[in-house]
DNA sequence: GCACACTGTGTGCGCCATACACAGACCATA
DNA sequence: TATGGTCTGTGTATGGCGCACACAGTGTGC
């Protein structure tokens, strides 16, 4: 293959058909393929996807799939297009703040209706459109701010690991909010035995202090913003530091 | 199981044996499962590890790992034990900056060790002797700010998050430089001829700028600090806010 | 010295990703 | 309009995986 020649899923991804050539039609389009794998997901998160029940979920055999995926990773690359789709349209009156908080909380948004996101192994660099869109609604979010654009990726991933890594703490896989006290509680109890106070001070005063809240607990919208504050903070000195 | 009860992983892994009873001696520990796990898994990554592949490099049959761990998924609560060890001593001459500082890069050389835990799906928060271990001295890190000990933990977490989101972007399973090389060539290759300038103008200019650094390109030692000062940054900003 | 809990083993099941050969469908060209 | 070549979806097969289950031997506490 020719260096330049994108992989095939990223070619249909774009639409860059090519040609109208001999031989059948196809019978679907890799939009059908995230539906349906989107849908088995949903369902029973990642694990729930294999080649052959999105296949039959669509009608059809396993193989017919490798028509139009080259191996199962692309498939967790097409589904993360299409579970995302398009990033949220900024509202150029908010400053920069308003406008990455939005971002964030689309983003957050995304990941709790879809958690398996998170459970994809990231293996290459995002290049499909709906992604790079995602990547520019971030950086414009910056506009207007004395960053150069380099500092703006940096601040955009910022946020973007903040997201990505709080969704991970917190919707580890449990949709029902019961199961997530649950968990919780028995995190708790769990932790409360065995950091004791002589050997972790630390984590023990953690554990003293709240009404409910453990490590993982309900990390909700509140701490959410709170954690996300923080960051924007460091953003915020590092834009002050720019123009003294 | 009653519910006080640990699960056995956990228990073989705080030494709580409890009794001699009847029966063979074990013939070996989960410390030499945990040994052959992380073997394989710095050689061929974390796919390179499978039940039956820990078993041969044991010398025993697959079925007799379960005698020690009763699922896959404790074996890498296992192989994550072992891997990460003792955190580090923080000089307690430092201030909490420099602390949580030594603390990150401690914790980003573990990762860059063994890259494939990144690569470990997270089902539950950490309750193993060494995952506390590094959670409290994270948390001793923030001794002598005027922060609670929630606001201690969210920071802990908020540097936690960050290194191991950078971790991912970078280490992205390669370990030839000359690959990572080659991979973010290719990419900003890629990038440079999907991202126009017309559509993606925020992506473009990061394009244009610098020399030779992509998105996810040489994520290295300068870059890591900074990213890290951003986030140390916003937690100066929550401190001083603390205490007017 | 004996019962029996606990050890490691062997076999087997169902699922997975995917390589490969193939029959038919369709379009470009003649 | 005929036909060649190419692309489609399909069937079959392979090697790996996690793990359930039945089993035989071992050694400790009674």
């Amino acid at each position: 293959m020719d260096e330049n020649e994108l992989p095939r899923v990223l070619q249909q991804l774009w639409g860059i058909e090519g040609r109208s050539r001999p031989g059948p039609k196809p019978a679907f389009h890799i939009s059908d393929i995230a539906r349906a794998a989107i849908k088995l997901a949903d369902a029973g998160g990642l694990a729930a996807v294999s080649m052959s029940k999105v296949a039959a979920e669509l009608g059809f055999t396993t193989m017919s799939l490798y028509r139009y995926v080259d191996a199962k990773d692309d498939l967790y690359v097409v589904m993360l297009e299409y579970a995302f789709a398009e990033p949220p349209v900024l509202d150029p009156a908010l400053d920069w703040r308003g406008r990455i908080t939005a971002w964030a909380e689309a983003f957050r948004d995304g990941l709790r209706r879809h958690p398996w996101i998170l459970q994809i192994p990231i293996q290459d660099p995002p290049l499909s459109p709906n992604q790079l869109a995602w990547m520019e609604s971030g950086l414009d979010a910056f506009d207007g701010t004395p960053l150069a654009p380099q500092d703006r990726l940096s601040a955009m991933l910022l946020v973007n690991i903040y997201v990505r890594g709080t969704a991970q703490l917190t919707a580890n896989m449990l949709t029902e909010p019961d199961e997530v006290r649950e968990a919780d509680r028995l995190y708790t109890q769990r932790l409360t035995m065995l950091a004791t106070p002589d050997r972790f001070p630390g984590i023990a005063a953690t554990l003293e202090q709240p009404l409910d809240e453990g490590y993982a607990g309900d990390f909700d919208v509140a701490e959410f913003t709170f954690g996300l504050n923080t960051v924007l903070d460091g953003i915020h000195t590092r834009i002050t530091r720019q123009t003294p």
